[in-house]
RNA sequence: GGGCCCGUGGCGGAACUGGCAGACGCGGCGGACUUAAAAUCCGCUUCCCGGAAACGGGAGUGAGGGUUCAAGCCCCUCCGGGCCCA
């Protein structure tokens, strides 16, 4: 430790920074110096920087506190005002716990591959690269200008080689696993080939691989004799059924201008968003993830984590476990005999089937193919072909979507298996390939889908469950007796539904069967700005992996990002000639001839790739020998994950479900401790502006409208009232703030403490910077209240005052109790009121006699710390406290006096029925009784109750007193 | 259409477990300092009635109803707004 004078940049009373008044104002011009110190000196000195257990520095008897951030997409834009909100929350917790005596990981990172950069790239020719770097450096100049107190140590990119060497690793442990049933979790597929060489396990294709197409002239689920027997190709097609990535046939929307597929959200009325060009409906070969498998573990593991219950029932409808039955339909012939075969349906209201009045399939079912095949049938096989064809080429939304219901009887007649009836199969575009078996049977007395169906095309409608009386809509989708349904009728729903699943599985026409609304995770993209997959294809289009040893396979440079029009999906990474072609030995490739040309996946990983794991790697960012190091996650994300992650709603579902699975795979896999990646979860709000609304709704920019008075907003150009309201931020609306300003102004611990002092975290709410003000006004005061304006001395009373100390206490123990529980609003108000009950009265233009005694300061320094980091080290280093690598960060969370909190005696109010009379002054400890007394005795309420009788005193000690009386 | 959340002064919000509604901040009003302005400081600021004032009385947390000695908070119905799903 070295002397403070040298090693702290403690400024000298220089003064002449300010441009008017005293020259140690807290002005913002002061406020930015104090604040660009500190954050070179904290920087210079590593004082953020966290040891891992193994480090010399690392103290092991401290407990562990992670607090994550969900990392940024550094874009062009810099940051908007709604970054620093959560990552001042994240700060704030972070800063105090550190003061609590915890080791606190508070890591930082960039999600830097994605879409934007890459479009950027095709308008402009600039590589996705530069710009992302560019990004990156201006967003990280901004973070550090709010004095966060991050581990830099330990930043990455997602797009770093270091990193994603380790993403295509983890790529490499789902495409070398398969999911075990028998023990719910997943294993090595070397472990599945050895049950099959042992004859352990019966070899066939993974009969949970439904969506599974490449298994070549394997009939699904058919057993294939000893693994000795089989040749290669089969062995092949068996074991690439069960890995956890692998390539499937999956229709998507493929655009041949832009080149690329689209996601569903990118299409509108068969064209796309950008550009407005067709769209076409296209199987491609897909790299898939088996997320499938964990559908039953993602959703009973949310039980266990401490999450807004909103995003857990977001989570667990998108998971959308339906309990119920598949039903088997027998096909008849024209003749009305069984065929033998039967159409099969999941449905989640098996009680229904004797309402059963018609079938609708997918048209993309088998059965429509083969209806279209069977001419005898005499249905109108061209207009069957067109309404399929028709039909493929619309996305699954905008299919649910419409109102009006079309469709096709396909000639196809089964027989209900409850009713005996025989009756039709239609195929229509609102059932879905991608739910159940793609079929369903319709009962439009209890589905309001398959009752306007029913109107529509004119088929028949029974009612099966009795609607209450006086109901008047058309189908009954709630609880009620069951009728018309033989042996079900007079049960309840839930009474019916087992009864009527044991009738069908008895006679093997039916089975009970849980659904999932959960989809394999469609993995591949067709881009070139992303994580390149390590794998490789053969020359008869066989995959292999790229072996561990040979790992980053690193996107290679490009000059040509345009994407290539074509009716053949064509990826982008197709272009990089040079990169494409290699060989088995030099791609690391085991199994085959090192000398075996093999073509490189020219797909890349999407964009929730890079997030899926980034937690893991902030415990150990630096490893180059493993992901994470095993001692090093087990200290951090020890005690069931993260201790605290802060981030938007709008991730409710998709990264934390993605990142859970992952975390999930890695748990059964042994290379992580938990099984869940993050233990409590926080949405921070929304932050919003204000707007100015017309009469009629339309929304009018910022600078268009004038103030009026009080609350009367006027259009300029019109000279017409307009109504402020709130809205996003948007360019548009010209309401978006940008942080670099605002800190120009007041200074980061101003900013900090505004968006703090907003509202609740959680809430959103507008941003309103002409508040800000009252934050800087707080800052001054509490500055003024420690500091000499002329000298920048501190100013110490030299004894402290009873009254002082108390309020300090009070503030100290509202402060830590409200950080605990993320009410950071309070807390400030807390802080507000110190300053001001501590404050002395001051003669105008007089300077502000001394309060605070050098123990007190020391205290306010502390507790104001976490919300203005610069101020509480300034006022630390004034103190001579700040030495070496000593700050105020590592300082200990002053404690309190239980006692001094509660002073000797209250005032209680006392109430008359409830309305409030008077107030007693009574000792604080005062018990029922002598309160009684005490209020009864009171003038006032003697006056109140004159004429009356006292019925009942209602006595609350330390609270209040109702009296009853008439 | 379904699910979840929210309606408190001119504005942002506080009231944590049913116990003094409006903490704290902005804005506004009045005052001090100043040649003046800004900045700063002091005081007042839910609304209505009475009062010169101190103060007193009444109403009041989107609307209506209920439970309770007591409701912003719990229950029911409705209205308005937001988010998610469809």
């Amino acid at each position: 430790m070295s002397d403070s004078s040298t090693t702290s940049p403690e400024r000298e009373p220089a003064g002449g920074s300010a441009p008017s008044g005293p020259a140690f104002r807290y002005s913002a011009s002061l406020a930015g110096e104090i604040e660009t110190r500190w954050q070179g000196w904290w920087e210079e000195k590593g004082v953020f920087v966290q040891p891992n257990p193994g480090d010399p520095a690392f103290v092991a008897l401290r407990p562990k506190y992670y607090v994550l951030d969900m990392f940024p997409y550094p874009s062009g834009a810099g940051l908007h005002v709604g970054h620093p909100e959560g990552y001042t929350a994240t700060d704030i917790v972070v800063r105090y716990k550190r003061m609590k005596g915890f080791n606190v990981l508070h890591p930082m990172g960039w999600d830097a591959f994605g879409l934007p950069a890459e479009q950027y790239a095709i308008a402009t020719g600039v590589h996705p690269e530069v710009t992302t770097r560019d990004a990156i450096n201006e967003f990280r100049r901004q973070l550090k200008r709010f004095g966060f107190s991050y581990d830099w140590s330990r930043e990455f990119g997602t797009i770093d080689e270091g990193y994603y060497k380790w993403t295509q690793w983890i790529f490499l442990r789902l495409y070398n696993s398969w999911f075990d049933r028998a023990h719910d979790k997943a294993r090595p597929i070397a472990e599945l080939v050895g049950e099959f060489e042992r004859g352990a396990r019966e070899v066939r294709l993974n009969p949970d691989a439904a969506e599974y197409t490449g298994a070549g002239d394997l009939p699904d689920g058919t057993p294939a004799g000893p693994w000795s027997g089989l040749d290669e190709e089969t062995r092949r097609a068996i074991i690439d059924s069960y890995r956890l990535a692998y390539v499937a046939l999956q229709t998507v929307n493929w655009c041949p201008k832009l080149g690329t597929a689209l996601a569903n959200e990118e299409v509108i009325d068969g064209r796309s968003e950008r550009g407005g060009f067709p769209v076409l409906r296209k199987p491609l070969r897909q790299w898939m993830l088996r997320i499938t498998a964990y559908a039953d573990r993602l959703l009973a593991d949310l039980e266990g984590v401490d999450w807004p219950s909103s995003t857990k029932t977001q989570q667990a409808e998108w998971i959308g476990r339906g309990e119920g039955a598949e039903i088997d339909f027998p096909i008849v012939a024209a003749d009305g005999a069984p065929t033998g075969e039967s159409l099969r349906v999941f449905t989640t209201r098996p009680d229904t089937v004797f309402g059963a009045t018609y079938m609708v399939v997918a048209p993309e079912h088998q059965l429509v193919e083969a209806a279209m095949d069977d001419r005898a049938s005499g249905v109108d096989v061209e207009r069957l072909g067109r309404y399929a064809d028709g039909a493929r080429n619309r996305t699954d939304v905008e299919r649910q979507e419409s109102k009006e219901k079309t469709g096709v009887f396909t000639g196809v007649r089964v027989q209900n298996p409850a009713t005996g009836e025989q009756i039709p199969v239609w195929t229509s575009d609102y059932v879905l390939m991608g739910y159940g078996t793609g079929a369903i049977m319709a009962v439009p007395g209890q589905d309001q889908r398959d009752w306007d169906f029913a109107e529509a095309f004119d088929l028949p409608i029974v009612r099966t469950v009795q609607p209450p009386e006086g109901f008047e809509g058309k189908a009954y989708t709630g609880e009620g007796r069951a009728i018309n349904s033989g042996f079900l009728d007079g049960l309840g729903v839930a009474e019916a539904k087992p009864k009527i699943i044991a009738w069908l599985t008895e006679r093997k026409l039916g089975a009970p069967r849980v659904n999932y609304k959960l989809r394999d995770w469609l993995f591949s993209r067709q881009r070139y700005w992303g994580e390149p997959f390590p794998i490789v294809y053969d020359e008869h289009g066989r995959h292999h992996a790229v072996g561990d040893a040979a790992l980053p396979v690193a996107l290679p440079a490009m000059r040509d990002y345009q994407p290539v029009e074509s009716e053949e999906p064509q990826p982008l990474l197709g272009k990089a000639t040079g990169w494409l072609k290699t060989t088995a030995g030099e791609a690391g490739v085991s199994g085959l001839d090192p000398r075996t040309p093999v073509t490189r996946e020219t797909n890349t990983m999407p964009g929730w790739a890079g997030s899926c794991w980034y937690y893991l790697r902030y415990c150990d960012a630096g490893n180059d020998d493993r992901f994470v190091g095993q001692e090093a996650e087990r200290y951090w994300m020890g005690g069931g994950g993260v201790d605290l992650y802060i981030g938007g709603a709008e991730h409710a579902v998709l990264h934390l479900l993605y990142a859970r699975f992952w975390h999930k795979v890695l748990y059964d896999l042994g290379h992580v401790s938990t099984p869940e990646p993050f233990q409590k979860l926080f949405h921070q709000g929304l932050i919003t502006s204000y707007a100015y609304q017309r009469e009629d709704k339309s929304l009018v920019p910022v600078d268009e409208v004038e103030a009026r008075g009080e609350s009367d907003f006027v259009e300029v150009a019109t000279g017409r009232a307009v109504t402020q309201t709130v809205a996003k931020m948007s360019k548009s609306l010209k309401n978006v703030v940008n942080p670099d300003e605002v800190i120009a102004a007041y200074g980061a611990d101003t900013f900090r403490l505004y968006e703090m002092y907003m509202g609740p975290l959680e809430a959103s709410k507008p941003w309103n910077t002409k508040d800000t003000i009252g934050l800087y006004r707080f800052l001054q005061r509490a500055w003024r209240l420690c500091v000499d304006e002329q000298t920048g001395a501190l100013k110490i009373a030299p004894q402290a005052s009873e009254d002082v100390e108390r309020a300090l206490h009070k503030a100290v123990a509202k402060v830590g109790e409200d950080i605990e529980r993320l009410s950071f609003n309070t807390a400030i108000a807390a802080l507000i009121e110190f300053v001001n009950a501590s404050t002395p009265a001051q003669a105008s233009g007089g300077a502000l006699p001394a309060a605070l005694s050098e123990d007190q300061i020391d205290r306010l320094a502390r507790v104001l710390a976490p919300f203005a980091p610069h101020m509480g080290e300034e006022l630390w280093a004034k103190l001579g406290r700040t030495d070496g690598a000593g700050s105020i960060a590592h300082a200990a969370w002053p404690g309190f006096d239980e006692a001094m909190l509660a002073s000797d005696t209250i005032e209680i109010p006392v109430q008359v029925l409830g309305k409030l009379r008077s107030k007693i002054t009574a000792p604080a400890d005062a018990d029922t009784k002598t309160l009684e007394e005490m209020a009864l005795a009171d003038a006032k309420i003697r006056e109140w109750l004159e004429g009356k009788t006292v019925r009942k005193v209602i006595v609350v000690p330390g609270r209040m007193v109702n009296i009853v009386a008439n």
